[in-house]
DNA sequence: CATTCATATGAACACTTGTTCATTTGTTGT
DNA sequence: ACAACAAATGAACAAGTGTTCATATGAATG
């Protein structure tokens, strides 16, 4: 591939004046990318539900893999993603370890997300 | 597999009341599921992108495709995905279609989005 | 200190997902 | 009606992701 442009849009009705806007009003890429990193993190089912249990109360593996009917392993990786993602927290406590959610930033977003999706 | 449980935790410590609790109050399944569909949504750097230039303006496909400098296919694939979500809604001028945020909601989740991102 | 139990971790596999390439649809202008 | 162009769509392939299985760590208890 060439340097700038290679084999996009040779349309010549672009509109220039928008793209030139866009772009200077456009967050950092990198911005963008840890921002989609995040959403991503909530992406997935078993996550969720992880973390509207740890919405809950504070929770062990083992008491979480029973609730979600899901093997320990299972749990016990996404908890390692969650925690990796700073959106959980844990604690030991002799053999168990209670995780919880990281800060009240994680519950704001769990909760206008389930805002979202229950109303209209 | 049996009916109720399997090879989970035989586990005998596991906490029935913090299990029942929480049970109790956790959202249904359904909603939990639509809620981490939205968020996979989200969850992609292209599509992130594609609604932060949206965010600033209404744009025809090939201008997106131009300003993130990726093939139109790329982008008309992702738009797709976006409007079957409901997250963007698009108008017919001509040949050119313009696409746009759907409604105050998406504006208001990548506002938070980016604010979480770069603070702290 | 050996055993038991709760959790963590690594490898492998199946499944999902994003992009590309080729082609089609739909609209305008001649 | 035909040519030209913007956008949409389908198939296919590469890359990423979640679960399982097997095993390892790490802490408590006898």
């Amino acid at each position: 591939m060439a340097e700038t442009e290679k084999n996009l849009c040779d349309y010549l009705h672009v509109h220039d004046q928008i793209i030139a806007d866009v772009n200077a009003q456009m967050p950092k890429e990198e911005v963008l990318f840890d921002l989609s990193e995040l959403f991503k993190v909530f992406g997935d089912s078993t996550r969720i539900r992880i973390l509207y249990c740890l919405f809950v109360s504070e929770m062990c593996v083992c008491d979480i893999a029973t609730l979600l009917n899901m093997t320990q392993s299972a749990i016990s990786h996404q908890l390692s993603v969650l925690k990796r993602n700073k959106l959980v927290k844990s604690r030991r406590e002799g053999k168990t370890v209670f995780y919880s959610l990281a800060d009240s930033h994680v519950r704001a977003m769990l909760d206008q997300g389930v805002e979202h999706v229950t109303e209209e």
